[in-house]
RNA sequence: GCUGCUGUAGCUCAGUGGUAGAGCACUUCAUUGGUAAUGAAGAGGUCAUGGGUUCAACCCCCAUCAGCAGCUCCA
């Protein structure tokens, strides 16, 4: 017999081949009725699997609809129950994967005729059909060969090929018979197609076969399944509100910032609002960084590509640069010319043509007089590219042809718009002798980088090709890492505490083993990885670690916030650098006058203006606290009989620092009022014939959200100075709604 | 970059193979109103761009650009 120990502490004994619903049914028939599966130590298993022999004792309990693993369960299942309607509707459908998600669930297919929008409802309606007839799934198992012949009969190739790369390494493969539709799958499932109460079918996108861009692309169906028609109902509610504070609607409402095709895709021009709140998050934290010993620096938007070839980023991450800007107008094809032959894509006959360009430029007479091109005359362009059509020509092989190539263009002048700032401050560093005594130098910047994101990549404020980073480097000596690491650690805790940004976790982001994109020795990256885990874990944080996500010059502690519709963004980031100051050959003198190393972090509290500016459009749904608010207060006048006191009012206001304007349109006072709320203002100071009287406002506090409670009364005007002046000094956070809009967040937040 | 969808007035969107409409916003006039929309009139568009089909294209086809969803990527 098997002791069955139940979540009440009673235990119960049943004999081995026993099924998880016998047990529910001799508990009792409603929750039979409502079990939706088992929980057996730990793991969810289907209500009809049978107890094994051993273990002699298991935790167990039933699953109901009540349960959270349920929901998983159910979405599991109508991932089943979608593909089952797509291959009766679609003949011939090839299955990939079908997992649950967080907040639904998808099918990745591949149909011989694409699915459409237009398909969704026909999709819908046979997926109700077969919901209707609640037909069980039934489970049974294969030995490998046999399920790999079972897929081959079913035609299913792709199930057949993953049973080859992945599978068949187990003893046996599970199946979930549902009526004609049998799938390869773990489970565990549902009892009956009846259980799955309402479900949608939402969108439709291309995903590349076990997420490998180099695999061939399938469709993948997204849509989402609950219990009950109010739950799904209630979700798409969600989706729509999180969609009105999504940082790209209320950046055009608000007149915040705008993206214009004619300037350029990502690239966020910032309209005066949306500069105003940028400037005094640039002012805030300036004021920081002076206090913690920072010294501002200013360098240029591009450097020469020497620059970046001794720090690694030109030849490390050239896809995702803009190309560099050569004075020599040839350069440019050369560069072509290097990559396919890098790549080995230099076909003979593309080689043939490149030749023949070299030598055209090497023919004819030089041009007589003032030349057009000043950058860099026809006679330098003549000389140049002959002096390299001779060398290529003598290269016997392919690595001599490269040779030749990479030396012309190494001596070609050429600029990289910056793909980071380092380089530069780390020229600043250099630009003197530096002791043991002056470290660490803390050199601040926000410096604007340009990096060449996928088109497909590029949203909103979020994911942009241009932005500002309010970035810092910090050169110490070892022994200096670690304060420094904490003390920055706590900068970007302050920021997101100040700005009531709670919906963040932690990401310890490191190397992934056996990479080639990463410089430097695996000792000091081993070094360095540790160095951060120790700091994180002597601050009692919980994080995570991110293989793979360091930077290619050494590892890092990331902060990530979810947006309204639960994308995740990387937003602070502090790393740390043993290998930049290697390759730069940066010194310090040290007090028993050596030459030392010294060791370098890079870190950004808000990661990038643009991308943290973004997140707190959506965080605050565009209502800024009082003082990052654009306009402060907004002066409402009755009628304009009022208007002279009003702007009297207005200039006393402004002269005590507060940003405020004064709405005196010939409109009623409702319009007027309803505008400056639609606009975000968080005060609207109402101006009338008693106000005028008194010499006083009356208050109207749109932070409140009853509106029939927003008037707050009459007030003398310095007190209401007073009142706004001291909010906005203490920060004060108004009207905050949690980051993800109350969508589901059922996934871990942190994991130790 | 890839797959799919979309692009009509400043904004949100209707629309038809026979050279365009609404609401809001804007301008003007009237109204001087006490905490979420006063009324009237007016102005405003090469229907993303470039080709093609057609007697005729905003509509059909192709390409390009851009936006959205997702995948891949993200120093």
């Amino acid at each position: 017999m098997i002791t069955l120990k139940l979540p009440d502490g009673s235990a119960r004994q049943v004999a081995p081949g026993a099924r998880a619903r016998d047990v529910a049914e001799s508990i009792g028939k409603r929750l039979a009725q409502a079990a939706i599966a088992a929980k057996v130590n730990g793991e969810v298993v289907d209500l009809a699997r049978e107890f094994p022999a051993e273990p002699a004792e298991v935790s167990f309990q039933v699953l109901t609809d009540r349960d959270p693993e349920s929901l998983e369960v159910l979405r599991h299942s109508s991932a089943h129950i979608m593909a089952r309607a797509v291959m009766r509707l679609f003949p011939g459908t090839q299955l990939a994967f079908g997992p649950a998600l967080a907040n639904g669930f998808y099918y990745d297919i591949e149909s011989p005729t694409p699915i459409t929008e237009a398909d969704f409802s026909r999709i819908e309606a046979e997926m109700k059909k077969i919901v209707a007839a609640a037909e069980p799934f039934e489970r049974f198992e294969r030995s490998v060969p046999e399920g790999r012949a079972l897929c081959s009969e079913m035609k299913q190739e792709l199930k057949v090929e993953h049973i080859d790369e992945e599978l068949k390494k187990y003893p046996t493969l599970s199946f979930y018979r549902q009526g004609e539709f049998i799938d390869l799958c773990r489970g565990p499932h549902i009892p009956n197609a009846g259980k799955l109460g309402a479900f949608k079918v939402l969108s439709i996108a291309g995903a590349y076969w076990k997420n490998d861009a180099s695999r061939k692309q399938l469709q993948r169906l997204y849509a989402t399944a609950f219990f009950t028609q109010k739950e799904l109902d209630a979700y798409l509610a969600q989706l729509e509100e999180a969609k009105k504070r999504d940082h790209r609607v209320l950046g055009k409402q608000l007149k915040l910032f705008t993206i214009s095709q004619e300037a350029g895709q990502g690239m966020i021009l910032w309209m005066p609002k949306g500069a105003m709140v940028r400037s005094l998050l640039e002012t805030f934290i300036k004021d920081e960084l002076m206090q913690r010993g920072y010294s501002p620096v200013y360098t240029p938007h591009i450097g020469r590509l020497d620059l970046y070839r001794t720090s690694g980023h030109f030849p490390y991450y050239r896809d995702a640069q803009y190309p560099p800007v050569y004075m020599n107008p040839m350069c440019q094809t050369i560069d072509t010319w290097l990559t396919l032959l890098e790549k080995k894509k230099l076909m003979q006959e593309r080689e043939q043509a490149f030749l023949n360009l070299l030598e055209s430029f090497t023919k004819g007479e030089l041009p007589e007089g003032e030349d057009d091109n000043a950058q860099y005359t026809w006679g330098q362009v003549v000389l140049d590219v002959r002096a390299l059509w001779l060398e290529y020509r003598e290269a016997k092989d392919d690595e001599g042809k490269l040779t030749s190539l990479r030396n012309w263009l190494h001596g070609q002048e050429g600029y990289l718009l910056k793909p980071m700032n380092c380089p530069h401050h780390i020229q600043i560093y250099k630009a003197q002798q530096r002791s043991y005594r002056d470290l660490p130098v803390r050199l601040a910047e926000f410096g604007t980088v340009y990096r060449f994101e996928q088109s497909g990549e590029l949203g909103g404020m979020t994911r942009v090709r241009g932005f500002t980073q309010d970035d810092a480097h910090l050169f110490m000596t070892p022994d200096q890492v670690h304060e420094e690491l904490v003390s920055n650690i706590e900068l970007v805790l302050m920021i997101l505490k100040i700005l009531g940004l709670n919906d963040y976790r932690v990401r310890v982001s490191v190397r992934e083993p056996g990479s080639s994109k990463y410089v430097g020795e695996p000792d000091l990256w081993e070094k360095a990885e540790k160095t951060l885990v120790d700091v994180v874990s002597q601050l009692k944080m919980n994080f995570s670690i991110g293989v793979g996500e360091a930077a290619f010059y050494g590892p890092k502690i990331d902060f990530i916030v979810k947006d309204c519709i639960g994308r995740e963004w990387q937003l602070g980031t502090v790393q740390l650098d043993y290998n930049l100051p290697n390759r730069f050959d940066l010194e310090y003198t040290s007090s028993d006058n050596r030459r030392l190393r010294p060791v370098m972090i890079h870190r950004a509290p808000f990661g990038s203006m643009e991308r943290f500016c973004g997140i707190l459009i959506e965080h605050f749904a565009g209502a800024f606290p009082l003082w990052l608010a654009p306009e402060q207060a907004r002066i409402v006048t009755v009628s304009d009989k009022f208007n002279d006191y009003a702007k009297s009012v207005e200039k006393t206001m402004k002269a005590a620092g507060l940003r405020v304007t004064g709405d005196y349109r010939p409109e009623k006072i409702g319009a007027k009022i309803r505008d400056g709320s639609l606009e975000k203002v968080p005060y609207l100071l109402i101006v009338g014939e008693k106000e005028q009287s008194a010499g006083a406002v009356s208050l109207r506090d749109e932070s409140i959200k009853e509106m029939k409670a927003r008037d707050v009364g009459s007030f003398p005007v310095a007190e209401v100075i007073e009142r706004l002046r001291t909010e906005v000094s203490e920060k004060r956070i108004r009207n905050v709604s949690t980051a993800s809009a109350g969508l589901a967040d059922t996934e871990e937040k942190y994991s130790a």
